[in-house]
RNA sequence: GUGGGUGUAGCUCAGUUGGUAAGAGUGCCGGGUUGUGGCCCCGGAGGUCGAGGGUUCGAAUCCCUUCACUCACCCCA
């Protein structure tokens, strides 16, 4: 029979890489929690419509990326291709906006997208979601991005950077589509064939490509940053004012356009270069329209997504310690394999990590065992300590050994913690 | 969806113009110490050379097909 592998760019991750994945979550719900960031669980199967209205029907997520089945109800199902429209689902099914002026709501879990796998990119991914519901003020935009930065600086990651620009709104958007569109209309001959279709469906997005006739075109067009409102302007000035408030540094950069259609306004993206091709971390913006396009009343709100295991890849090594057992114990002998059997879970209801070995194996590979877990300490028991009712207390790194007594299981217990604690 | 690269031991890889080369290192198990890890030495287990077909007296090696992995494009976290 062959064996079954997991699906195309679905990954296992592995008991080696574990304590990564719960340094990074341990990090980030410290920091949410001292910026009154609450948690909020959503399911990972949603209504198709949802994400058809909330991403853009025109996107390449929706088009052609979801995992989507009818379900036996007869109705379309979809693994979520990101957290924000379900966010906002719940958001307003729960009329959490009549609880609280401004809403603060991160989740972190799997999403979904039927992409060619490659460096930095999975059909199954994870993401740290945060949203900021209820309010436009651009000091709300800082802070989020304030956050997000410290968050990066506190799981170890250093030589990132922030870049920001505004997008406008519905009101100054569609004029400066117009402009751009005609501009580049007459360059058409230069665009590759991609960007050529994106003329008419999205010409934003021509900024994106990475082509060399496409570029040249992209370099002398106009850019929104040169035509949003008034309003819009503002809210970007103020955005940097307080950015520069929170020692945050950022360059703007006019070109960055986000690829799903509900941004408005404030967009960033922190980069590194050490991701290859898929170099963004972490990115995010302003939706100001997306509550009401699902349903609801007219709600602001800005997040951002930060790619799990893109993040992770760039931890320093020395920031994920793994976990070593306190205590080996080494027993020769049925009776003593016994003793340690039952004094092995004992020690474990006392909180100490402790491991043995079952089989009837030499002392000798026993202690290699020992030596390869890690442990500080090994507690040798033989046929002549159980008749003597002592043990032999082997400190692991240094090599010296004493005699103990084999007192109560409590005893020796507290015994272990008092040697944990003191330093080697 | 499109292109490039790679598939040999658990892992990292070597295999000379097709001709007793199925190999190394590492890891695993055991021994050198009748009850003591690390360093060293010795031994052992482990592979239908991704799969299928073809050429040939003979294929890990050449050809075709297929699958998987990987990188890049598209797009995004």
């Amino acid at each position: 029979m062959a064996s079954i592998s997991s699906v195309r760019g679905f990954k296992d991750i592995l008991p080696g890489e574990t304590p990564r994945w719960h340094h990074v979550e341990e990090r980030a719900r410290k920091v949410f929690s001292s910026f009154g960031v609450n948690e909020i669980r959503i399911p990972i199967l949603e209504k198709t419509e949802l994400f058809k209205r909330g991403i853009g029907e025109a996107t390449d997520i929706v088009e052609k990326e979801m995992y989507t089945f009818l379900d036996r109800g007869g109705e379309y199902l979809t693994l979520r291709p990101e957290a924000t429209a379900s966010v906002i689902r719940a958001y307003l099914e729960h009329h959490l906006y009549a609880e609280e002026p401004l809403s603060k709501l991160y989740t972190i879990g799997p999403m979904f997208r039927r992409e060619r796998p490659q460096k930095g990119r999975f059909r199954q991914f994870h993401q740290i979601n945060v949203e900021f519901l209820g309010q436009d003020d651009p000091r709300i935009d800082s802070e989020l991005i304030f956050m997000l930065i410290h968050l990066l600086h506190t799981v170890g990651l250093t030589d990132l950077s922030l870049e920001i620009n505004s997008l406008g709104c519905p009101e100054c958007r569609p004029a400066f589509r117009k402009v751009l569109t005609s501009f580049l209309e007459d360059k058409a001959n230069t665009l590759c064939e991609d960007c050529r279709r994106r003329l008419s469906a999205n010409p934003l997005r021509i900024f994106d490509c990475k082509q060399k006739g496409c570029q040249e075109a992209i370099t002398e067009a106009p850019c929104i940053l040169d035509h949003i409102c008034d309003e819009c302007g503002r809210h970007f000035k103020e955005v940097q004012k307080n950015l520069n408030l929170l020692n945050t540094s950022f360059t703007i950069n006019r070109k960055m356009v986000r690829g799903l259609d509900y941004y408005t306004r404030t967009a960033f993206e922190v980069t590194t270069n050490a991701l290859g091709a898929q170099n963004a971390v972490t990115g995010g913006g302003r939706y100001d329209g997306l509550t009401k396009l699902l349903g609801g009343p007219d709600i602001p709100g800005i997040g951002f997504a930060i790619g799990v295991e893109r993040l992770i890849s760039l931890i320093p090594e020395e920031e994920a310690a793994t976990l070593h057992p306190d205590v080996f114990l080494a027993a020769l002998g049925s009776e003593a394999r016994d003793f340690c059997y039952r004094l092995s879970n004992t020690l474990r209801l006392a909180g100490l990590k402790t491991e043995m070995d079952f089989s009837d194996k030499s002392l000798k590979s026993q202690m290699k065992r020992a030596h390869k877990l890690g442990c500080r300490f090994t507690l040798i028991i033989g046929e002549k300590e159980m008749k003597e009712k002592k043990a032999q207390l082997r400190n692991m790194e240094g090599g010296e050994q004493r005699e103990i007594s084999l007192a109560s299981f409590s005893d020796l217990a507290a015994c272990f913690k008092r040697l944990i604690q003191s330093p080697s």
